[in-house]
DNA sequence: TCAGTATGGTTTGCAATGCAAACCAGTTTG
DNA sequence: CAAACTGGTTTGCATTGCAAACCATACTGA
């Protein structure tokens, strides 16, 4: 155990909230989604799950782009470079915690 | 990657945070451990630790003993067998969570 | 001796968070 | 044309995490 502990503080605390790292796990494989297949697979609130999304565009994670699909209305959601590098380091991130406190 | 990401909003939110898993790191290592030890460890500010302490108690965590080493006060904390299972349980969690972001 | 500083913490103040309920605009159905 | 559904956003609120301020006691030096 290295008593390099400190950096557990420096883990990206946007995507270590679960709620957001389902989500930006779920679009780091799909591409692409909408709010109702992001609703269904994270299993959030509609309220819940907008709000997260807010703040992940707030960062510049995720693009919301909103359309009509026909006559209604449609958000699609997708993870921007910087989203995809921020999950990135989160992983790196998570594997160094999980290895200090493994040992 | 399994849907199950829902999994993710099990994580025991009180050792999720980045602060509290250091200090239950630290006392799981140790056994037990002074208020200032921690303190140096973690690099938490003093207020910091001592609420994040508090908080650990109350969910029976940890345990707190104030006592005097000579004349100046000095608190003793240790991890509960509860708060040891609570780390562990953590532990699993966060590898399931790991191997779901990582394929 | 008593002002100042150090030790070992706790309490306070505050902005930010996560959550669900309420709400809203538009669309389809009976 | 009222009711219910779709696809979300906004609101309200209790909880958090953080640092600064504070507090009691102990030691130090002039």
């Amino acid at each position: 155990m290295s008593s390099d502990l400190r950096s557990f503080t420096e883990v990206d605390r946007l995507l270590h909230e679960p709620a957001r790292l389902m989500i930006v796990t779920l679009l780091a494989v799909v591409a692409e989604a909408d709010f109702l297949f992001l609703l269904n697979q994270t299993g959030l609130t509609k309220g819940n799950l907008s709000a997260h999304l807010s703040k992940l565009e707030a960062a510049g994670y995720v693009e919301i782009n909103k359309s009509y699909r026909g006559k209604i209305p449609i958000t699609l959601l997708s993870l921007t470079p910087t989203g995809m590098d921020a999950f990135n380091t989160y992983r790196k991130q998570l594997r160094g915690i999980i290895a200090r406190i493994s040992d």
